[in-house]
DNA sequence: GGGGGCGACGTACACCGTACGTTCCTTGGA
DNA sequence: TCCAAGGAACGTACGGTGTACGTCGCCCCC
């Protein structure tokens, strides 16, 4: 049997595999070539750095979001779908969702997304000007909120998840943090990524830059 | 003269300094270390590793935002003063905000912020779970915002920074794409933060689970 | 005066990204 | 059928990285 020949795809998939496995930490060229069982230099015939590379990984992941969206939806339920649609591959690679929202690609790769939602908010009754402000303020909240979702977990140990010991922090200089540490030690990130998605619903629509009336 | 001793100050110091003029590449141990006209060893007698050196850089970085809170002032408007207080600290220190917003610190620094704005909201008339959630939220929103900002200038090039090409986008694929390309292609940071923290503002002002009626 | 501890240092190792030159295998044309 | 050409895989090498370890000199306190 002969091993198929090596490609750009094989490479960021090894690569995707990889960091899910170990950690962003652990990929080097030479990692992913044994990976593959191949010579260390072979890789840069389909790949010219490893910064196109990690391009290739958020491209990768990115492109597979699934858009379901229907046009004949109230405009509120596609903003939920779509802020479903991005959570859902955050949890299905979450150590790459690091490199997504970091790496900010020019590729159009992460064209789609930006696509589906400005006609969502077009058909929200935003124009164009405002359409952008708001997927722009949309965007910083879903990345943000994918970021402290991911960074939580920097070793995937559940057990230390806790970013505040109870018993370190003063109760006389932070009286609020130390009442509210347990709140602040533990998060249900699915109940507060809808949290905010219905917020951020509820706010854009009885914002006054909108037009009414549309379907 | 005798040249001052060594110290985790000093070097975490000379590592801001080098991160805001070269940029987070150029951090190494070996460059810091001549930066400060010191064998590269003798930096372990002050810092553990270099990641713990990251860590005090986030740390001094944010340990510098001036909070001028006022508690007898509206919540809305104390609101938007620790927002700007935030937003300045980026302005200071733009290479830096990329390493405060990703690393999470363990350490105490972040926690004032924290207790700032928790005081704020329940002053707000929120209840302690909901201020946390709501902290959460609006968190998540400038730490994206700010990775925006900041991820937009990663080799603060202002000639490309246009992330759109309007030329290469295909009108028949993108058609909202295409047509906002122009305002898609750039960004006023300062306004566009602006109105998300109004939007934000406004919609915790008329959020079911505030109770209304606090000074 | 002497001893102990600490801070600066140099060496060394394993690993990183990648420029460059070599080899082999496949494939198109005569 | 043979040969030339090109691409793909490879090995070597260079400069850089983080840091473990052993050594040396200075200062302070007893």
């Amino acid at each position: 049997m002969t091993t198929q020949p090596l490609s750009r795809a094989r490479i960021v998939a090894a690569a995707v595999e990889l960091i899910e496995r170990e950690g962003a930490d652990a990929v080097s060229m030479r990692r992913i070539a044994s990976e593959l069982g191949v010579g260390v230099m072979s890789l840069y015939n389909h790949v010219p750095n490893k910064g196109a590379l990690l391009d290739g990984v958020a491209e990768s992941v990115l492109s597979e979001i699934e858009f379901t969206d229907d046009p004949e939806a109230h405009w509120a339920d596609r903003v939920r779908m779509q802020a479903r649609a991005f959570r859902q591959i955050a949890h299905h690679y979450p150590r790459c969702t690091m490199l997504v929202v970091s790496r900010q690609l020019h590729s159009h790769a992460g064209l789609l997304p930006v696509e589906r939602a400005l006609a969502t908010l077009r058909s929200a009754g935003f124009d164009g000007a405002d359409a952008v402000r708001v997927l722009r303020l949309f965007i910083a909240f879903i990345v943000g909120s994918l970021l402290r979702e991911v960074g939580v977990t920097p070793a995937f140990a559940p057990g230390r998840s806790s970013t505040i010991d109870p018993e370190e922090v003063d109760p006389e200089l932070f009286p609020e943090v130390s009442a509210l540490s347990e709140l602040l030690g533990s998060c249900d990130h699915e109940a507060e990524f809808a949290f905010g998605v219905e917020l951020f619903v509820q706010a854009i629509a009885v914002h006054p830059a909108r037009r009414e009336g549309t379907r």
